[in-house]
Order: C-alpha cells, then structure tokens, then sequence
DNA sequence: ATATGACCAGATTAGTATATTTGGTCATAA
DNA sequence: TTATGACCAAATATACTAATCTGGTCATAT
C-alpha cells in the first residue's frame, strides 16, 4: 500500500467518524454525546479520535466545516439542475432547502441550544451562518446593477431575509408538520413573494447563475481541507 | 357609593392586578411568578385573588384576554392613524409592530417556554394567536375579491405570514438590536414586499379599511367582559 | 359584604454525600 | 507507525434529606 492510498484511507475513516458525530449530535445534542459514543458507534477506539484531532472542541471545529462542505454542495447540485437557478428568489430558495436537509446546520443558523450545548455562546458560531445567506453586500452590488429594487436598503433587505430564514428553520415548533404546506410549496410561494416583491425585471439568468456558482466555488476553497 | 361605582372600582383594581401580573410574568415566567408576589407587587392581599379568579389558571386566562383586548386595541389605533390603513400589507405590518408591544403575546406566539411555563403545553394557547394573523379565510376572501394573486394557494400563503411573523418575532434571539434595522423600518421595507408581492393593484382603500375595522371590532366583542 | 393574612398539605428547592461518567492520557499491542 | 482500551482526575449525575416555598383555604377583622 503506497502513502496515497494509506492517506485516503485516512481521511475516510475520518469523515466515517465525522458522519456518526453528525447523526449522534444532532439526536442527543452536543453536550449528551460524548467522545466514547462517538468512537464505539463509529467503530473504533476512542484513542483513535485524539490520533485525528486534538479534542472534543476540534472535533467539533472539523464537524462544522464537514458539514457547511455538505451544504455547500447540495446547493451547487441544486442550482445546476434549476434552469432558473440564477435568479436571486431561486437561489434564496434553494439555500433554505439545503438547510433543511442539514440538521446540524440549521441548529447553528437557530442557535438552537439544545443541540449546539454550550456552543452557543461561541462568538465565532456566526461565521458560518452569516456568510451563507444574501449578504448585505451582494445585495448591495445587485442593487447598484438594476437587479434589485433600491428604496430598501441592503442592510434591511438583508435583514429581511435573515427573518425569513429564521421563521422558515422554526415554523415547525408551532405548526406541527402534518397540518403545514409541504416544504417545497412554501418555499416556491416564498420565491414567487421575492420574485415579484424585491426583483427588478430584465436580469441575464445564465450570467447571474455563473457567478452564483462562482461564489459557491471560492466558499468551498474555504472550507476544503 | 352606588353600585355601579363599587363594580367600577372593583374592575379597576381586577385590571391593576393583571396589570401588576403581566410584568411579573413577562419579566419572572408563569412558574417563578407566585401568587404571593403578583398580590404583594399589586398591594392587596393574597386571598383578593381568590375573590375574583377561583385560582392561578384562571388569573392567568383572564390575563391573555386582558392583553389580547389591549393589543387589539392597539392594532385599532395603529390602523385608524395610519391613511392606507386599510391595506393587507399595512395591516400586517401593524401587526407585527402591536405584537412586539406586548411581550406577553409575543410569548404566546412564540410559544416561549421561559414565559409560560407549563403552559406552553396548553392545546388552547393557539386559540389567540391563530385568528390574530392573516387566516386561511380571509385571505381566500381577499383572492377572490381580486385584491390577492391567486397563484398561490390560500394555505400557502398564509403559512408565510406566520413563518415571517415568528422570523420577526425571534431574530433578535440571533441578531443583537444594535447591529440591526430598526423595526419600524424593517416592517416597513417588508411591507414593500409584500405589497408589491402578493397585493395585486386597484383595492379600495376606504373600504378595506372600514372592513379591517368591523373584524377588529368583532374579535374584541370576543374577549370584552 | 369585602378583605385580610395566618395557616396547611403538598410540591419544589437547597444541600450534600456518593456513584457514575467524561474528556483526555499513555503504556502496550499489532 | 498506527491503533487500542485500561486508567485517571475532574466533572456530572444520582439519591436522599431537610428546609423552604406554593397554591389554596378559612376563621377573623373591617
């Protein structure tokens, strides 16, 4: 077995142990899961885990990163099949069904405490969330390019769709899920609202998606290794 | 002294203590909020309470319906200053800022469990929140009166009023006051949206008002005495 | 009639001593 | 080298008791 394949092997078993991580902590909760759950349910020992990282809170770190990599990718994979994936109501949409399909993100973006323990008061638990959504300055910029109307500023705008965001993660908690609108219904509702709402008409949807993608691209190298 | 002045009294002195029992609540929660305090903070003695309400349940259904009459009371106001109070867009927006004037309410919404205690567990604590914003009827109405898209199913849309008004109802939860847009502009600016979103061109304003008010003043008949 | 506050049984909490689990280490094995 | 799991000190959970508090009552005062 040569170097290559022997770190390949490597990193797989880390992100094996990463995925169990993910499922144990989004069920129990960071606090109630600990490192020997993790190591059994992964199938190696716990010694193991110190071997990769050099804590509970690295572990955690590199948890973060795997899983805004997941994120990340699913809502490349989604806009790439959208033939309207440029537009910015698609590309909100799809980011708020990526989020839906990724637990533990979405309890960062809530911080919901129950599953983050006391992550939650890390002050750095924003760097992820806050670059995912519109960013006030690329509303900022899409503004200044006639893409979107300009009597709200992008802060507020930006804003706006933070709040959106947010009552998207937690409807849930007070609509129990079999009396709501599927999820896709209301965020295609969502889309049509911004659409028509906030959109100016007259965008280049191929240009718009090919700098969307980039950006998805340079936000990747970000967390890649 | 006559009667109706000795009934008077006595309704003032019932409004004191539920005045005195909402800031012990929102501030203490339900649980930590005993009785001995709202009678010791409202300055009568702890057997009064019992003279007017049969127990602490009962005070505290007497309480919601206390600040569900002023919150719509204040609703009213907010519509009848405002010249395009008549619209949905104003209406919701109104709303939204009557809502977060009253915490108790805002907590029944959000079905904070630090303010309600046990009672977050009460089947019956939706009855008041559930009418307050737009309901599935009203807006069925308003599409088929043309004054809504109908693209969006009645459902649906409803479904993101509420999901809007818990975003707005729990960002400060994650974003800090100070780094964000004032309330008044960021009800307004969604406001905008919804308008030119989901309001379809040629309402009449006095009329819609005059409506909005008659439901006001139906859903106040509902929690008088 | 109306209002009070001392009083009570049951629930909650504070205090504490004990047992278990936790994150992390490291001598040993493969 | 790479991986293991017995081991440790510190943290956390548990079990138990005593002390306090709570919702609610009612004889008494106004």
């Amino acid at each position: 077995m040569n170097v290559t394949s022997a770190a390949r092997k490597r990193t797989e078993r880390s992100a094996r142990i990463l995925d169990t991580a993910s499922h144990l902590i989004t069920r129990y909760g960071y606090d109630k899961t600990t490192m020997d759950d993790i190591a059994r349910e992964a199938g190696v020992s716990k010694g193991a885990l110190y071997l990769v990282w050099s804590g509970k809170e690295e572990l955690f770190d590199a948890l973060l990163k795997h899983e805004m990599k997941r994120l990340l990718l699913d809502l490349w994979a989604r806009i790439e099949a959208d033939p309207i994936g440029g537009t910015l109501p698609a590309l909100y949409g799809h980011t708020l069904l990526a989020l839906q399909n990724n637990l533990l993100m979405s309890a960062l973006y809530t911080r919901d405490g129950r599953v983050l323990g006391d992550f939650v008061h890390r002050q750095d638990s924003q760097r992820y969330t806050q670059r995912l959504l519109m960013s006030q300055e690329g509303i900022e910029q899409m503004q200044t390019a006639g893409l979107l109307r300009s009597d709200i500023r992008p802060e507020v705008m930006s804003y706006l769709f933070s709040i959106m965001a947010l009552g998207f993660m937690s409807i849930n908690t007070i609509v129990p899920a079999d009396a709501a609108p599927s999820m896709t219904e209301s965020v295609a509702a969502m889309s049509l609202m911004v659409q028509s709402g906030l959109v100016l008409p007259g965008g280049d949807n191929a240009v718009a998606k090919e700098s969307t993608v980039k950006m998805l691209e340079l936000m990747l190298q970000q967390y890649e290794k």
